[in-house]
DNA sequence: TATTGGCACTTTCATGAAGAGAGTGCTAAA
DNA sequence: TTTAGCACTCTCTTCATGAAAGTGCCAATA
């Protein structure tokens, strides 16, 4: 994933003043521009000959023999994982953020705000997954009737967090065999995940007097599974600002990544495959370009991060731009908003 | 809004073949096409003499002097109120309209596949607002408490319909004060809608001893209201559509309205303005380019209609397209989806 | 009176040529 | 190692040209 090239002083001034022109301006850079408008001391003819070696080394490229150059993945790979400077936040930025405070009770308001948030600050497109606890061992679960077909199901996590779901049943399910059922359930519960759960659940092996509803708690059980699974929804936000990049002008070329996004089966997995693409102790991914597997975005980078409640459930929240996106400030303002979202999150659970 | 306009019978075929021909090929029509291609037995000159009247009219019009006609927004209104064949929905229509019947059990699921079936079949941005209960009376409520800092909340509309809501609160609120409130609420209810229901809320009159707990009694109501309010969301689906559509290429023109539809605010207003636009007694309704308020959607139309639960909640579900949407095509599909939508919501609540 | 053929006139669109602009690579000199 | 010079390449814009498609109008026709 990384890279052993070893680059002089004067190579990596000159490959991130290319990047970050490039990030700006979306425009080949020829050795005489960079010299006038970036005030080298040394005349062009000898840009050109380092610029010769970048693109040797396959930082850079041409798009045309006598074009100027374009940084290539690998160069703003390069860029992201050693030469890019931190990023501050503007005063604007700063105020945007602070909007991340004003906290709603719910959990998809608050996702939904931060990542219209995030959006504006960004003016990239913004995907985001609902918290899930998938990961996070099952310490008990209680069911409360509401009425003969609807209930809530409150599932207490280990470390501490509840969940509570409005369930509504085909059929009736009387409290009697709930009852059983939470009884048996919480004996049994171990360290288990949720998954398992639903494993225990649909196998709970029914007293002979109510063999009769198995079908009933079957279908519930099965309702319940559901429910969680629409829970852990896909959020999206800002599609538009796609069509103003230079790139995307083309409707052929945003047609696939709109479409794309309209799959949230397509963005989830997407967001899970960040993970493997950088060392798990950096705080924020980046796939940029061709490093991400999907065709379709395939001229975009991915800027992603992971919020958490409380250290164990989460979820990931990330940043879908051109390649050419400016990764210091995205990276900057991923990272703020997910630390928002932990933080508001967390103190939400607890 | 309807025209006194008479057209002989000749011009009205006309009309109605320019119409037809333009939605498919998207080309200014000539007259000498039009008689080539559709079979007319009259010279061009004579097309040539009728389509002056009928631009005159204000239904045609040219986009330079030398090219051929374009229906106006005129034309296709006429072409809506008296010309239009209705429309037999494809074998390959009526799979997906077959699919609209897998219910699930939540509202939000079958709202969301319908949408998305009906954007798949119609090829276009599909839009729609929950089934909201505004304007149908609360019979009674109800809440159940789960635990110090939730409940459900159980209303109980006229029409029998029973709508259930998960509200956590801030602030703990006891159960005696929950079943003083209900009690008070459902003595004085009447013919209450719920926005007055809120009112009512606002102003219990508390007894001395819990005056104390005035805050968290009126922290609860604007949970309760900002979670109604949540619930009426807006659905959308098959926003890339409108780049495969030609008068959409350029990102200029595909632009303001994806930035539109992020509003939900916004899709909301157009489709609640829908009613206005067209007699009630009209199932469908359309809106044509111009005849909508918003500049941003000067050259969509909007072919939309209500869907009901049990004859007295409903919500509207409509399709955005270019002008040139295929009138009959959508306004059948749309009638389809939300005669569906009403069947499986209807069943659903009973 | 309605229809038609003929014709001059418009406007767009595709094509190709020409020239400006920006940039490169290479070589030889400093 | 750096630089100046130079020939070369590729794109982009502009402009002219001609083909295509269409119109409006007029006079002739059924």
């Amino acid at each position: 994933m990384d890279f052993q090239i070893q680059l002089t002083e004067r190579k990596k001034v000159l490959l991130s003043t290319i990047i970050k022109d490039y990030i700006n301006n979306v425009e080949p850079l020829g050795s005489r521009t960079i010299c006038k408008r970036h005030g080298f001391d040394v005349s062009p003819a000898t840009i050109r000959n380092e610029m010769a070696e970048l693109e040797e080394a396959g930082l850079l490229y041409q798009p045309h023999t006598s074009a100027g150059r374009i940084p290539s993945d690998q160069g703003y790979r390069f860029f992201v994982n050693h030469l890019m400077a931190p990023y501050v936040p503007t005063p604007e930025e700063h105020l945007f953020l602070a909007r991340l405070q004003q906290t709603s009770k719910a959990v998809d308001a608050i996702l939904s705000h931060s990542i219209r948030i995030l959006s504006k600050a960004t003016h990239s497109i913004v995907v985001a997954e609902a918290p899930t606890l998938r990961q996070t061992p099952v310490k008990g679960l209680h069911m409360t009737p509401i009425d003969e077909t609807s209930m809530v199901l409150t599932l207490t996590y280990s470390n501490g967090i509840q969940r509570q779901s409005l369930i509504h049943l085909a059929q009736p399910v009387y409290s009697d065999m709930l009852t059983m059922l939470t009884n048996y359930l919480n004996a049994h519960l171990g360290h288990t995940l949720l998954d398992e759960l639903f494993h225990k659940m649909a196998t709970f092996p029914l007293e002979r007097e109510i063999q009769y509803y198995k079908n009933a708690v079957l279908d519930m059980v099965s309702e319940i599974y559901s429910h969680v699974q629409r829970e852990e929804k896909i959020y999206l936000s800002g599609t538009s600002h796609l069509l103003k990049e230079p790139e995307f002008q083309t409707t052929e070329k945003a047609y696939p990544i709109l479409q794309f996004l309209e799959h949230d089966s397509f963005v989830r997995q997407l967001l899970h495959s960040v993970a493997f693409n950088a060392p798990p102790e950096s705080e924020v991914y980046c796939v940029i370009g061709n490093e991400n597997s999907y065709q379709e975005l395939q001229d975009c980078s991915l800027i992603a991060t992971r919020y958490y409640i409380d250290s164990k459930a989460s979820g990931m929240i990330g940043v879908i731009g051109p390649t050419r996106i400016d990764y210091p400030k995205v990276m900057s303002l991923v990272q703020s908003v997910a630390g928002s979202l932990t933080q508001v999150l967390t103190k939400l659970f607890t």
